[in-house]
DNA sequence: GTCACCTGTCAGTCTCGTCTTACAGGTGAT
DNA sequence: ATCACCTGTAAGACGAGACTGACAGGTGAC
């Protein structure tokens, strides 16, 4: 998830989402790609990692004149990132990687 | 920063030199590679660009028989990640950014 | 001298991620 | 039919970053 966010593109779609959603109004792809001045191809990829991280959900409306918007939202998330924090994250990680050879090995 | 951190190979580095100093004991950056089964060139990678980042310190010291050895500490750090931060930090970053090219342009 | 340690850096490779271009499909308005 | 919108995906160019191997230099022990 980390790997999501350390890129600056993508600090910047969620702070447009986020001032986007403080003002009420919603945006769907092509209007987002507009305000950052990116290609939509682009921004789908983004979004998909973003999505992948569970940062933000994206779902498709018909709107009035029956064309198809596909709205973003943010997704409330929040972490703390320090030194120990990372340290548990890694370990754990570790230990279940572990445990998936023990368990499944091939041999 | 969030670059900095947003690479596994980088996590593992912070966790360890982290459960090292929970020790109480350092490591010098070949011990720090063998540990972690990296070669030492990509290591020094990593440290520059955690360095960089402010996250860990590098200092060289002598060893009793004279041999120069070269310890990493870790930094204390600890920032929140969330939508709000993110917003306010790209902010910054734009008024910056858009600071720098009015005072400082080169027309 | 040779070996086992260490630091530090450079040149090159190779993979991954970013980004653009182009396509195929759907709707309503003129 | 043509235009202006929208979604969605695939192919390829491109560059940054990760990673390896080799090198130069220093120390103490045998």
């Amino acid at each position: 998830m980390l790997g999501a966010v350390g890129h600056a593109q993508r600090l910047r779609i969620i702070a447009e989402l986020y001032t986007s959603a403080r003002d009420g109004s919603r945006a769907h792809v092509s209007e987002l790609a507009r305000r950052l001045g990116l290609s939509r191809p682009l921004l789908y990829m983004h979004l998909e990692r973003l999505e992948a991280a569970g940062l933000v959900a994206g779902h498709l409306e018909l709107s009035e004149d029956g064309k198809a918007m596909k709205y973003f939202e943010l997704m409330p998330f929040a972490l703390t990132l320090d030194a120990e924090t990372i340290a548990e994250t890694v370990a754990r990680d570790a230990e279940s990687a572990t445990d998936a050879n023990t368990k499944g090995g091939i041999g």
